[in-house]
DNA sequence: GGCGACGGTGAAAGCGTTTTCACTTGCCGG
DNA sequence: CCGGCAAGTGAAAACGCTTTCACCGTCGCC
């Protein structure tokens, strides 16, 4: 099965490797009646251009790179599967760039210009946001950049609005007559996203809305893990006036902490409420109440905005909002007395 | 900042691009001082070569193809990112194709000739047994293929013992006293891998083992998701002979069944105990008996077999499989009278 | 002291596309 | 009828590397 090149196609179709080129890439300037014989011709030899000597010739290589702080986690594989979806869909290679640490965060976002830039023709960078430094080197190489998690500005951005949610998991909370709220969050440390100070910010505005103080003592950070959000809950149930409901900034953290909860022979929602944040599939196996974010959406959404930036005409910085849901179950309820 | 070539770095360096090539690539037949001052000197540019360019020229690229099922699922996402962690490592790029339905598969696998083999060095297939005519047309374009969680015959796999796993779990249950076991298996229809017959088979031979009689009507086929379980065990409740305990294939369709179980009002491991296959993160806060796999290290096996291929001299097919473990937690106790 | 071998090097030929540019036609309007 | 313009086409120059091959010293060896 000897390699079939354009070349090939051009012989028995009896027309030049340009005039192949331009009638399978569906350019102007070709005769319908050639454009016909090409294709036919190609396809009968099954032949596929070589996409590294495409990517050469044209300076364009049909890939966006992906760049993701952790698969494992649910959100990130939604979200990545999104991308995948309508990349795919559009024939667009994806490569995936596991952003573990700092070392390869210099690696990938920093020194950008040799690292992606000529293997992709843009990059989404989920749950990360650049520093300042990073986002200058990011603009001299001019590759185009959407992020989705993060409201960057300069940059197209698809964000859950953090705020909002958070707010309607702590109302929803309030309104059952809670008082005492505990906050487990995820430090930037942890999860250099914006997310945890946004959701912050939700939680604490809602209570202020509320006239409700919020003691900084009932506030654990978790790591976005289950483990994480056990030992959170831990923490805050060894105070001595401890929490009556906690809000829990992932649901992986959430059933973490109801497990600490059932672990000190409290029970879920009667002695503790607990809500959580994401709808994982399984969150419903616990009865949790959460907030629902539809992360594959918010994949797709990105890799929508940018195939039209590589193929569309220049604009200006777009920024969507994708609308969270609270979905009420049976891991919160009113305070016991 | 113009783009910085082989040829710059020749110029300033004073050698010829083929020695600049060489030097900076560790090939043999460059003096230490030449290579010295060709690194130095490209360092000092910030010289990268463009990855199209060598693999064109080259006719290798560098960058291995990962075909997965679904990512979000727990499993897909622990083999993914450690297939990631050693490719990155190793100076690979990893080109991720979901493989959603049918349509996807052909194009992946069946014309992995034009699809995949002029993008990828090889391929990695997570859970997929590709069918007879696919094998063939694999081998026909000279791929290296690494199979990971099937063992496929002639190719590369690396799998865990899934019989074995299965037994354990099974053989636990016996051991605790119950007679009646349920499976909720996943059917291959809804997950083309081969773990589901495996299992299958290891819990039938633990029961078979024991001289225990299995009713083919206590099994029901979930699809992996939390949901799939949960359906499934309500269906092995409305049963008029309930089992008293059932083995889930999955963690997630382990925890939907014990939600099924909550709320018929049975309590677990009471009057049920369901034990599930995984470990996922958050499997210790429901305190589910599970089989412990390690997924993440079967993608950093399958990655390293892959890099050997690629460098090493060509060798036998290799298997290797990873050990399971059982880890027993609370979903599962003596039957109850 | 000659001779082969070998390490180090450069020139140049690819690799398989895309894209520019120049060159035909055929057609239209004047 | 002729000039000009547009559509259709091909030749050839990139694109930025890798790799082969030939070449030149230097060495070790008989």
């Amino acid at each position: 099965m000897a390699r079939v090149t354009i070349e090939k196609v051009a012989e028995r179709a009896g027309v030049s490797v340009a005039t192949v080129s331009r009638a399978l890439r569906g350019l102007p300037n070709v005769s319908p009646k050639t454009r016909d014989r090409v294709v036919s011709v190609a396809a009968m030899l099954n032949y596929r251009p070589d996409p590294n000597a495409a990517r050469l010739a044209a300076g364009r290589t049909r890939t966006v790179a992906v760049g993701v702080v952790a698969i494992p986690i649910w959100y990130t594989g939604q979200v990545v599967s999104g991308i995948e979806a309508v990349l795919t869909n559009r024939g667009y290679d994806l490569t995936l760039l596991l952003i573990a640490d700092e070392l390869v965060r210099t690696r990938a976002l920093g020194d950008v210009g040799g690292g992606v830039s000529k293997r992709a023709d843009g990059a989404i960078i989920v749950d990360l946001v650049p520093t300042v430094t990073e986002r200058l080197l990011l603009a001299e190489h001019r590759l185009p950049w959407v992020m989705v998690g993060a409201d960057c500005p300069t940059i197209d951005s698809v964000v859950i609005d953090n705020v909002a949610g958070a707010m309607s998991a702590t109302r929803h909370l309030l309104s059952l007559g809670h008082t005492r709220l505990g906050l487990i969050s995820g430090g930037p440390a942890a999860f250099p996203s914006s997310s945890p100070p946004e959701r912050r910010t939700g939680f604490l505005r809602a209570l202020d809305e509320a006239g409700v103080r919020f003691d900084p003592n009932h506030e654990r950070v978790g790591d976005f893990s289950a483990l994480g959000g056990y030992e959170a809950m831990q923490a805050l149930l060894d105070l001595r006036q401890r929490p009556t409901a906690v809000f829990a900034m992932s649901d992986e953290m959430a059933m973490g902490a109801m497990r600490a909860c059932e672990e000190a022979g409290l029970t879920v929602p009667g002695e503790m409420s607990v809500v959580g944040f994401d709808d994982v599939d399984w969150a419903f196996t616990v009865g949790l109440t959460t907030v629902r974010q539809d992360a594959a959406e918010l994949g797709a959404i990105a890799a929508r905005l940018m195939i039209e930036r590589l193929e569309g005409e220049a604009c200006d910085r777009r920024l969507v909002s994708v609308p969270t849901e609270l979905v009420e179950r049976s891991s919160t309820s009113a305070p016991s007395q």
